[in-house]
DNA sequence: AACCATACCGCAATCGATTGTTGTTGATAA
DNA sequence: TTATCAACAACAATCGATTGCGGTATGGTT
């Protein structure tokens, strides 16, 4: 069956389409008396305006894309649902399109936005990419885009993350403050922005108190399967007493590691991660980590760039680029003394 | 700057913007040479075909969406992957709706969906939806709706699950194989019909091998926390040597009750659960398990929904809907002897 | 020279809704 | 009684692309 259009109803009640569109949104010309009858008849054909239609005369369409490595991983799960709840009371619609951390796939998903007209892209980079060259498209659409979580520094847009250096800085700190003098590292994959930050907030930290950093301790892995296997290698061959996790996804190749070399923890091993909270809880033991909200990170992400779409929809410019770094809480259990 | 449009290149090329449009779609009218030359003007001017306009003249979207209670879970984000992939192939993108499990946002979804003139919707109900007869607009526009993972049973759509009865039937059995007498089970939501699905034959089993069937052995649980409460009072009231898990989340929970309490698994306790697969490799001990591969499930369900959506297109009529159960493979690791 | 294909291209309607402009009522004031 | 204004509603253009139909050359045929 078709779907009623404006025309249905303007036909049926022997009015013009103009009319019927008046009516239904409210206009001071109609009156109050065919304004209700039009809006009874809508309901009764159930009417639904065309979002195609909408669209092709708004020149713009009221989704947002997010593009994003891949969507399988501990985090962004809970980022996406953090978007997803912002967006939704503001009546936009969400576009996913996953990257699989392919800088190709990710000039496509450009593409596949731009040529939908989005309002606004969100952007988590790819493992690939370098630079940001292939989003001339959307500056020339003028359309606002927001970097989060994976970016990349210095560039010309706004950008929402954990400030990587410093939360890393501070993990170190608080190893070596819980008596920690040998601390090892397992990172995520070593071309990402995200990673070396981290590892620079990490030496960084070491250096600054004086702990010796040796490369062999630091390992660079790209799931939790060589995150499991580095931690074995690390524990029987290297004299470790605090033990750095950049991700979930390494903790939990890590921890079934270390409790099948019987390493007592804390005791002998001070173990403390970035996790969005959940994992933590059930690994045995629990492990301390500074805690890194993905839905609030979505949510902030979100309300940011539509803040950026309102204002362009107002013809305000803005000056320059926000970053925003967010705040992540230290919280203990059992890992750590 | 505003977007090129066919008429920019009418223009700029002195003919009419159908000749254009022809052009571009390789229409035999149209000499090889203005084809050539127009294509490569389009390429100048960076056209862009607006997919605004293209809906409207097409009457729907290349766009499917996809309804499901949440996307924060183990299971569901390899689903979406598995769909994005086999969309993206076939050039539809991926509108993510998420009902937080509430009957209420779902009919707003479904709205959405309809409003959006989506080609198809995959739905995966809330655990409060009873009937599906919010889908009614929908099957008025004539699209297409397949039900995946979380479904309700005999209605009138076809569906893609994993045979939860009898899988779970499966797994007691194996238990019972491997010599097992006291069997508990921890399940998911009451209220979801998978779990009712998956208890009825974890209970079957147990009835059909002679074992009995105490009530205190089996809970229904929210989340990962009240799994391993649960777990924690089930084990240490009960008598019990055998373990069945509904889903990741509840695995997540238990075992580490299970190894706070130091029960010996396999020896004392034989525990197999459902799952994705990458969780019960990194338990302590690993843990057994049924394999339900989300990824396959979200590509089966993109396929068969583009299937019926072709059809659609050459009217073509689907007699009744179909029911697929897809096939798991166990997979034998630590937890069970 | 008259005729017909064929190749090539433009006109205008269409998809559904919005909106500036114009036109027709009726009522009120001068 | 006539001018004036308000209230109301229709016409037509617009957004960008597609497509049936019709029209004009060009070439070839007899």
């Amino acid at each position: 069956m078709k779907k009623t259009t404006i025309k249905d109803i303007a036909a049926k009640m022997e009015v013009s389409p103009s009319t019927i569109s008046r009516a239904l949104s409210d206009h001071p010309d109609i009156s109050d008396r065919l304004k209700s009858e039009i809006n009874e008849m809508a309901k009764l054909m159930k009417y639904r305006p065309s979002s195609a239609a909408l669209n092709l005369k708004r020149g713009t369409v009221k989704t947002i894309a997010l593009i994003l490595p891949e969507i399988t991983s501990f985090f962004y799960p809970s980022v996406i649902h953090g978007i997803e709840q912002t967006l939704h009371l503001q009546g936009y619609t969400l576009l996913i399109l996953p990257t699989d951390d392919r800088l190709e796939r990710e000039i496509e998903n450009i593409i596949i936005a731009y040529d939908h007209n989005v309002a606004g892209v969100l952007l988590s980079v790819s493992k690939e990419t370098i630079t940001l060259d292939h989003l001339e498209s959307l500056n020339e659409s003028n359309t606002p885009v927001i970097l989060m979580d994976k970016v990349i520094e210095d560039a010309p847009y706004s950008s929402i993350t954990i400030d990587d250096y410093k939360v890393s800085y501070q993990m170190v700190q608080h190893l070596y403050k819980s008596g920690c003098t040998h601390v090892g590292g397992i990172f995520g994959k070593a071309s990402l922005t995200i990673s070396h930050l981290r590892y620079k907030g990490f030496a960084k930290a070491l250096a600054d108190l004086g702990l010796h950093n040796d490369l062999d301790l630091v390992r660079f892995v790209n799931n939790s399967q060589e995150a499991h296997d580095n931690a074995l290698d690390l524990l029987t061959n290297c004299r470790l007493d605090g033990l750095y996790l950049m991700t979930d996804e390494i903790m939990l190749g890590v921890m079934p590691a270390v409790s099948s070399l019987n390493i007592k923890v804390p005791e002998a091993l001070s173990i403390i991660g970035i996790s969005d909270g959940l994992l933590p809880h059930f690994m045995m033991p629990k492990v301390s980590h500074m805690r890194h909200d993905g839905r609030e990170l979505g949510m902030l992400s979100a309300q940011k760039l539509i803040q950026y779409i309102n204002a362009r929809n107002n013809h305000l410019q803005w000056k320059s680029p926000e970053v925003v770094m967010m705040n992540t809480n230290i919280v203990l259990l059992d890992s750590t003394r």
